[in-house]
Order: structure tokens, then sequence, then C-alpha cells
DNA sequence: GTCTATAATTTGATAGAC
DNA sequence: GTCTATCAAATTATAGAC
């Protein structure tokens, strides 16, 4: 599952940089080293290589973040998905990948839509528990605003290229849990 | 200067739907109803095409807003911007033209990226303003908060198909103000 | 698993007639 | 200003050899 892994990478890179439609199977053949008939082996098409590697991500993310709910203060919880976004935006890695992929949404096949919106499901659902119960109306409403302003600030962030500006547009939100 | 418009209103729909490598010359020339080539005849290059519509969005923007220092209060000019993107959101316009553009930063023509930025900053100088003095450092951060809650609870409710969900991302903002 | 070769389509852009 | 015609390049994807 190597080589899988290196595409993946490839095209995770690919599209935090510039979106869904700014990664080739060529580009990605040629950073992994392959042809792209070769790529075309492991994921039979794009749309099949998007979805995936929504899951990968959010996966991955979610394994970094830990339980919503172990014992932990509600301040280490948000910092720690704060710290996440802010050292990936010093790595020089962009944009958040379902960040990108949301608002590119109806220009891409559906199955990586969908897995772009399940992010943000799952993502709201991580801080809904971490602030309370999760069927709670206003812990999710919470979680909501706590996400737009992570991805906002991310978003604004890239475009200026200055990962202050990340800083900056989230410290209130840190400091009104420490 | 119609068909020009027309071009521009097409540009505009088709990047706020799925970013800018998801429109054609072809698409919009459709779209108004001439050829692609005519359309080269109004716009030499894609990236010219690309800045102009920036900024004409741009203007377009600020002169809804109105000027940031007259008597209104603050919670008004904020709820000015607020209604701005969620009426838009309501008429299924999508994403902010130049939040989509900021996270495709990377793949873009220069002076389309350029732009884009320069959005941004014209933005959060007009929040600056509306918060006090242009020049303190607190009220830029402030600026950056907001823009950001706002550009990242447009691009959630564009993913999950919602404009709902800006709503209650701006929720507590909004009674921040009143 | 990877390759060469290629199909089928789309893209931004240009030349030149009208 | 708009058109037809076309170019050169890029795209996703497939067929079939090795």
């Amino acid at each position: 599952m190597d080589i899988k892994d290196a595409i993946l990478d490839s095209a995770e890179a690919r599209i935090r940089a510039g979106g869904f439609h700014a990664c080739s199977f060529r580009e990605i053949a040629s950073d992994v080293g392959i042809k792209s008939a070769s790529v075309h082996y492991h994921f039979a098409t794009k749309a099949e290589l998007g979805a995936e590697l929504v899951a990968r991500y959010q996966k991955r993310l979610l394994a970094m973040l830990g339980p919503p709910d172990d014992e932990r203060e509600l301040a280490a919880k948000i910092d720690a998905m704060r710290a996440i976004f802010l050292s990936s935006l010093k790595r020089g890695e962009g944009m958040c990948l379902c960040g990108i992929l949301a608002t590119e949404a109806r220009s891409l096949p559906p199955p990586v839509a969908n897995a772009a919106r399940g992010y943000f499901i799952a993502c709201n659902e991580w801080l809904a528990r971490a602030f309370g119960k999760a069927g709670v109306a206003e812990s999710k409403r919470r979680a909501m605003e706590v996400t737009a302003l992570f991805q906002g600030a991310m978003l604004q962030a890239v475009s200026l290229d200055d990962a202050g500006a990340f800083e900056k547009a989230v410290k209130e939100l840190r400091q009104s849990f420490t």
C-alpha cells in the first residue's frame, strides 16, 4: 500500500494548494515516479481518488484530535484543533483539504462533494461532544461557529500568505476557553 | 458595456459555484449567447477576466456596505455585511467570489490571486474602520476575526447546502453587537 | 503493477473573413 | 464586434503488451 499512500500524499498536497481541478493524474504520477496509467490501476477514477483522499484526511484528523469526551478540559480540546491547523499552515500545506473542496462543491464529482460534506458533519459532531451532550442544540451551534472560524481563518491566511492572520482571527476564541 | 457585464455575470456565477477552473470561455459564451472567440475580444485572457471580475465584485460590495465611518452604529454596519452574504446564500449564488479564489490561490494566474488578496485587505480595512481607528492593532485583529467567521460560515453553508448553517455560525457575533 | 499508445474530449487562444 | 475554423496542449480514461 506504499504506492497508494504516495499517490494520496501527492494528490492531497496539490489539491490543498490549488483545488480539485488543479491536480491531474499526470502530475500525481510524476510526483510518485510512475505513469498516469499506473495511477488508474490504484484508483479507477478521479472521483474515487478524491473520495478516498477525504476519508483518509478525516480519519487522520480525528485520530490526531483524540476522543472528544475524555477527561481533558474543553480548552485543551479546542486548542488541539487550533494547533493542527496552525502547524499545517506554517508548514506551507495550505488550506484544509475539505475547506477547499467545500468551496468547489458544485463542480466536484458527487462522491467527492459528499465526502467533504461528511467531514464537516463529523467535525461538528466532534466539537459538539467536546462542548457537551451531542444532541444539545446550543452545543451544535457553537460547534458550527468554531468550525467556521477555523476554516475562514485558514482561508484568509492562505490568501494573505500569512499564518499570523490565522492566529489573529482565532485569538479571541482561544482566550474565551482559557 | 452590456455584453461585457453579461460576460462577467456568467463568469461570477460559474466561479462562485465551482471555482476558477470550473468556468470556461465556451460556457460563458453559451450563457451570453455568443461564441468563445467573441469573449476573447472583450477579455484577452482568462487572467484579465478574473482580475476585472474581482475588481467589479469588490467595488460592488463596498458600495453596498457604504462608508465604514458614517454615523451608523457598529452593529448596523456588521449586520449589513451579514445580510449581504446571507441573502446571497439564500439566492443560491454560493460562496463569496473571493473566498473561493482564496482557497485556489496557488493555482490561479498571479493577477487573479493578487486581486483576491486585495479584496481581503480592503474588507479588513473597512471593518477596522467600522471598529474604530484604522491603525489600531486591536481593530485590525477584530476585523480579521469577523472576516474569517463570515467566510468560514459561508464555506460551511455551501458544503452542507444549508443557509441556516451560516446563520447559526454568525449568531453569537451578531448578538455581541446588539 | 507498470508500461506504451491512444482515444475522446475540453481547454485557452489566435487568424482572418465579414 | 462577432463569426468560422483551427491550433496546440492538457485532461480523464482505456486497451493491451510485458
